[in-house]
DNA sequence: CTGGGGTCGGAAAAGCTTTTCCGTTGGCGG
DNA sequence: CCGCCAACGGAAAAGCTTTTCCGACCCCAG
């Protein structure tokens, strides 16, 4: 009932437990009959060595803790995705741990996942400033911050390109022939929030109209954006801090008669598809490529295990997913 | 540099590492005395056991394995929350693995969860029907169906209770008075869908009025709300599948001139923060309570570990949260 | 026919912890 | 003062794999 261990492939393949191990991992001088002979034992009983024990020995666990401090939300989700694509590919495993911001939990669970011989660690969390210093520096691990910040020297910060997204947004809206682009967003204490609102304001120039924040909500989408209209002279294009904002701004414009591209072209940020696509019309938004984000992290994370040292920020592109609101 | 070992502690305390390990898990018999000694040698190199090496005397690896084939949507999402919340407190690890569907990936996954020697496994999907047969049957581990289902007899499956929650919502309509209760919902292949109507149609009896299924869209939402609103006579009360379909059938009813809840009351399902609130006006929705069916997966699975035998099908409550809608 | 070299496979240690069993020591009672 | 028992701590094996080092055997050449 129980797994086999290498041992029965021995005494099964009529071979010391040393030849069985040659055998699986191509290593050593062996013949070809014995290699094909604890192949055959292998398979019949359906044998798997043990990662543990192998991990013990080389001192990889062939684990990595993601630690997440937005409760798994949808920052986090396609992160997850795509860095536990990548390292599933390696064998490496992740170990989820959710910390909700309260360093107490971060502690505890980082002594787990120090007990339980991981390999590095990946952060995330979706917060307004840069990370209070948290305990893992110098613990001579592979560390990545995705999507999240920190001082740690070592480590790596990965992060979308928040300003140049802004950019894009914008020029596709002077592209278009937009003469007054207003910019309606969320609260400024976010670093993200900053630097989409400097992306925007150089790329528009001249052409830059009001600038509004407010929380990231649809009600305020739709409070922004009726305030906007009610200025003198009034913005044609207005690009948004995230999808909410814009859609509450669509709503809000359609109600009071304002035609959306045409009088007012919009774009959103995000890419939230239950929110670009939902909304009437639906919205043209800059996507973050998180998914990308994730597996640029997991590839990042697999070279580190393998020894390279890698440390500085690196800001990936965003892209722009064009739909009817342009 | 290195992490210290059992071996550093029993050198730094001047015993042997049997007596660390006494100390450590409070086993044996050992002198007050001793016990401190062993305690300031490990605060001293901040010893923290090697749980590799613990587990491969133990068997028990301290680690979990969750398969979602739902890309870590927002189904997962809470119900992984509530897992991981009470398994860390257990100091057991939680493995992710995105399956999304692919039979192939979902072996793969399993097959590098068992050779880390996992001690159970959750298994959560989005699924119209009945999980194909897994490969997990018969291998002699504990294996849990969240937000799932399967054949697998010696598994335990945990499931809302849909047909409940309907009854739920359907009976807080009655109780305000509604003559004429229509059903407005997903495709019909969905089991889910096919409980909750059920629920609806018992709880609603000669009170019910129309049933339209569609796809899970506020798009289907907004055009069932007209059909529904279309017929003679009309009725006063929607109980909706989900809160797209609820907020879209919110939105066709504002801008057809009914008035919610006056004209027509309206409550979804799934209680989606970012639907249900941002609606207009925000909606009564039914909880089906993902994240306590993630931690009494948790508690279950803690449970089996131990060695308990538990299997069957659980459905656990949902909650009728109330808001303007109603 | 004998010796040497190459090829192949085995034995054993290392990696870290737990646990059982046993030996030692100290104290107390006779 | 001696012997026994209890209390305490140490030695060693087990849990599974990898890897290094070594030994044995075979074949070929001298």
């Amino acid at each position: 009932m129980k797994a086999a261990t290498i041992h029965d492939v021995a005494r099964a393949a009529g071979v010391s437990v040393g030849t069985v191990s040659k055998a699986l991992n191509q290593t050593g001088t062996l013949s070809q009959a014995t290699r094909a002979r604890v192949m055959v034992a292998v398979a019949a009983l359906k044998y798997r060595p043990n990662v543990l024990a192998k991990s013990l020995h080389s001192g990889l666990s062939g684990a990595v803790g993601l630690i997440s401090n937005d409760s798994f939300g949808r920052f986090t989700m396609p992160i997850m995705e795509g860095l536990e694509g990548v390292l599933s590919a390696h064998g490496i495993g992740v170990f989820m741990c959710n910390a909700t911001d309260d360093p107490a939990r971060e502690r505890e669970h980082l002594a787990q996942l120090m007990a339980k011989q991981i390999d590095g660690i990946v952060v995330t969390s979706r917060r307004a400033d840069r990370r209070p210093a948290v305990e893992l520096e110098g613990i001579g691990l592979p560390v990545i911050f995705v999507y999240s910040q920190s001082d740690d020297p070592e480590a790596l910060t990965l992060l979308p390109d928040d300003e140049g997204g802004a950019q894009m947004a914008v020029e596709a809206l002077l592209a278009q022939g937009r003469k007054r682009i207003a910019h309606l967003t969320g609260p400024e204490q976010f670093e993200a929030v900053r630097l989409r609102q400097k992306g925007w304001a150089e790329a528009s120039g001249d052409k830059a109209g009001a600038v509004l924040h407010g929380p990231w909500s649809e009600a305020w989408g739709r409070e922004g954006a009726a305030a906007l209209m009610a200025q003198t002279p009034r913005p044609d294009a207005m690009f948004c801090g995230n999808d909410q904002i814009a859609r509450g701004a669509a709503d809000a414009l359609r109600e009071a008669g304002f035609a959306v591209p045409d009088d007012v072209a919009l774009i959103g940020f995000d890419n939230w598809l239950v929110m670009a696509e939902a909304a009437r019309p639906p919205l043209t938004s800059v996507d973050m490529n998180l998914r990308e984000l994730g597996t640029e992290a997991g590839r990042r994370m697999a070279e580190m295990i393998r020894g390279t040292k890698i440390s500085g920020t690196v800001r990936l592109p965003c892209s722009l997913i064009r739909r009817q609101s342009t």
